[in-house]
RNA sequence: GUGAGUAUAGCUCAGUUGGUUAGAGCGCCAGGUUGUGGCCCUGGAGGUCAUGGGUUCGACUCCCAUUAUUCACCCCA
C-alpha cells in the first residue's frame, strides 16, 4: 500500500504554487506598508501556553490540539494558532521595551484535530498580524483598514465585515450574572453543552445552535447592551472612525469568538460563496492576554486570516492571479560535440539572469522541440554540427514560429533585449 | 465525536439483468518526418477494479466490515 498525505493535510503542487506566492507576497508587502514587520515563531510550543493563552474551556485546546510528550517528557503542543506563540515571543524578548506600539505580522501553518470539510484542514495556513501596545481605538480601526485594503488589493468583493464589542473583564463579569439571572429559570431546556457552558463559560450559550437554546437566548440581554462606559466608549470611536473611512460593517451581537482571550471588539469577514466554513478572517482585541501569559500588562489586537478560504473565495469570484512567466530559452543538442557548446551556452545563460533549459536527456529532435512547447519556452535553440562548425544557429520564436540566424556569441545580448 | 454520499489507469469517467482477455478521452513515452513544436495518424507503457471477508458455477457488478475521500453537524481560519 502506497503511503498516502495523512488526513486533513494536503500538498500544494508545483502547478498551483503561483497562487500562493502571490497572495503570501501581496500580504506581506501590504503589512510593511502599515509598518508591521515579519516574525517567524516555532510550529511547536509548551502546551501550557495554549492552555493559558488560548483558554482551557474552549474546544480548541480541550479537543482540537495535536498534543505529545517528546523524549524529554514535555508536553509539546503543536500549534492550534499563531497569536498565543506571537505573544510568547512578545514577552521573552522584551519587546514591551522597543519603541510602542509593536507590530507584528506572520505567515504560519496550524494545527487541529477536526473532522474535515470544505475550507477546513487539519494542517492549514494562516496570515496573521498583531498590534502590541496600542489601546487606542484607532488601533483597532488600522488593523481592520489592513484587511480591507487586503481584499481590495486582491479585488474580492462582497465580505461581509461583522463587528461586536464583548466588553471587558468588569463588564462582562456584571453580564455573565444578569446572562445567568436570565437563564437560571430555563436551563432545564438547555442542551447538554450549554448547561455545562451555564457553569463554565455561559458567554458561549449566545452561540449555540440548537433551536431550543436559540429560542431562550433570542430574548436574553444582549452583552452589547450591557458593556461598560468605557467599553462603549471604545466600540463608538471605532466604529464612528469606520463610517468616516466607509468601510461597510454588520453590528452582529452573536459574534463572540472561540478563544477566550479576546476583550471589547471582535470582528470577521464572511463569506456567503465558499461553504459553510465561510469566516475568511476573524479576530479581536485581547487586552488581558499578554499579561496573562506572564508579561507586564500590555493591549493588543490581532487577526487570523485562513489563507485556503481566502484562495477559494477568489477562485469563486473569478480572480485571476498572474500566471509565473515562461523559461526564456530551451537549448538542444545533437552529438556530443554539440552538447558540450550547450552545456557552457546555458551556464552562461543562467550566469546573466536568464531562464534556460536545456535537454538532458539526449532525445530525438522531434522530442526536444515537444518538450521546448510543453514546457512553454518563449526560444528555441538547437545546436548540431554546423551550427558548432559556423558558430552560427537558427533561433526560433516558438509563438510565431519565425527562426532567425544569430552568431552564438550575440544570443544573450539578444534574449537580454528580449526580456527587457 | 456524529450523519450522509462516493471509491475502476497519472487525471476525468464508461462498464448492460452478475458471464469468461476491464474500456474511452486526456496525459506520458516512442514512431510516421535518422535537424525543428502545435494539427493529424500509428503503436507502447500504465489497473491486486480501495482493502478484507461473504453469497454464487461465476463478482468491477450483490451483501457485510474496514480504510480513504467528499459534504454537513459541533466548532473555527
Amino acid at each position: 500500500m502506497p503511503i498516502k498525505a495523512p488526513k486533513g493535510t494536503r500538498d500544494i503542487l508545483p502547478e498551483d504554487i503561483y497562487q500562493w506566492n502571490f497572495v503570501e507576497e501581496k500580504f506581506a508587502n501590504l503589512c510593511k506598508r502599515f509598518g508591521y514587520k515579519e516574525i517567524r515563531i516555532p510550529v511547536f510550543e509548551h502546551t501550557e501556553l495554549f492552555q493559558r493563552g488560548v483558554g482551557d474551556t474552549t474546544d480548541i485546546v480541550q479537543k482540537e490540539m495535536y498534543t505529545f510528550l517528546d523524549k524529554g517528557g514535555r508536553s509539546i503542543s503543536l500549534r492550534p494558532e499563531g497569536t498565543a506563540g506571537v505573544v510568547r515571543s512578545f514577552i521573552e524578548h522584551g519587546m514591551s521595551s522597543l519603541p510602542q506600539p509593536v507590530k507584528l505580522f506572520y505567515q504560519i501553518t496550524a494545527y487541529r484535530y477536526e473532522n474535515v470539510q470544505k475550507g477546513r484542514y487539519r494542517e492549514f495556513n494562516q496570515f496573521g498580524a498583531e498590534l502590541l501596545g496600542a489601546s487606542d481605538p484607532a488601533a483597532d480601526v488600522e488593523i481592520i483598514t489592513l484587511l480591507a485594503l487586503f481584499f481590495q488589493d486582491l479585488g474580492i468583493k462582497n465580505l461581509e465585515l461583522n463587528l461586536n464589542s464583548i466588553g471587558c473583564p468588569k463588564c462582562r463579569g456584571e453580564y455573565n450574572k444578569k446572562l445567568r439571572a436570565y437563564l437560571e429559570s430555563k436551563i432545564e431546556g438547555m442542551c447538554d453543552t450549554c448547561k455545562d457552558r451555564f457553569h463554565r463559560n455561559p458567554l458561549r450559550i449566545l452561540d449555540c445552535k440548537e433551536e431550543t437554546c436559540k429560542s431562550i437566548v433570542k430574548d436574553a440581554p444582549a452583552l452589547l447592551d450591557n458593556i461598560c462606559d468605557e467599553c462603549r466608549d471604545h466600540f463608538k470611536k471605532v466604529t464612528d472612525k469606520l463610517n468616516a473611512i466607509g468601510i461597510i460593517y454588520n453590528i452582529d451581537k452573536g459574534i463572540v469568538r472561540g478563544l477566550d482571550y479576546y476583550t471589547k471588539t471582535v470582528f470577521e469577514f464572511v463569506s456567503r460563496n465558499i461553504g459553510s466554513q465561510g469566516t475568511v478572517c476573524g479576530g479581536g482585541r485581547y487586552d488581558g492576554l499578554v499579561e496573562e501569559c506572564g508579561g507586564p500588562p500590555t493591549p493588543g489586537i490581532g487577526f487570523a486570516l485562513g489563507v485556503e478560504r481566502l484562495l477559494l473565495e477568489m477562485q469563486n469570484q473569478g480572480i485571476e492571479i498572474p500566471k509565473p512567466e515562461a523559461p526564456d530559452i530551451y537549448i538542444g543538442a545533437i552529438g556530443e560535440k554539440a552538447e558540450l557548446v550547450s552545456e557552457r551556452l546555458a551556464w552562461q545563460l543562467r550566469q546573466h539572469n536568464i531562464t534556460c533549459i536545456k535537454d538532458i536527456m539526449g532525445r530525438s529532435v522531434k522530442a526536444q522541440m515537444k518538450y521546448a512547447d510543453k514546457i512553454g519556452a518563449n526560444y528555441v535553440l538547437i545546436l548540431g554540427d554546423d551550427e558548432i562548425e559556423t558558430n552560427k544557429a537558427k533561433l526560433k520564436d516558438m509563438r510565431t514560429g519565425d527562426t532567425k540566424d544569430i552568431t552564438l556569441d550575440t544570443l544573450i545580448d539578444r534574449l537580454i533585449k528580449n526580456k527587457a
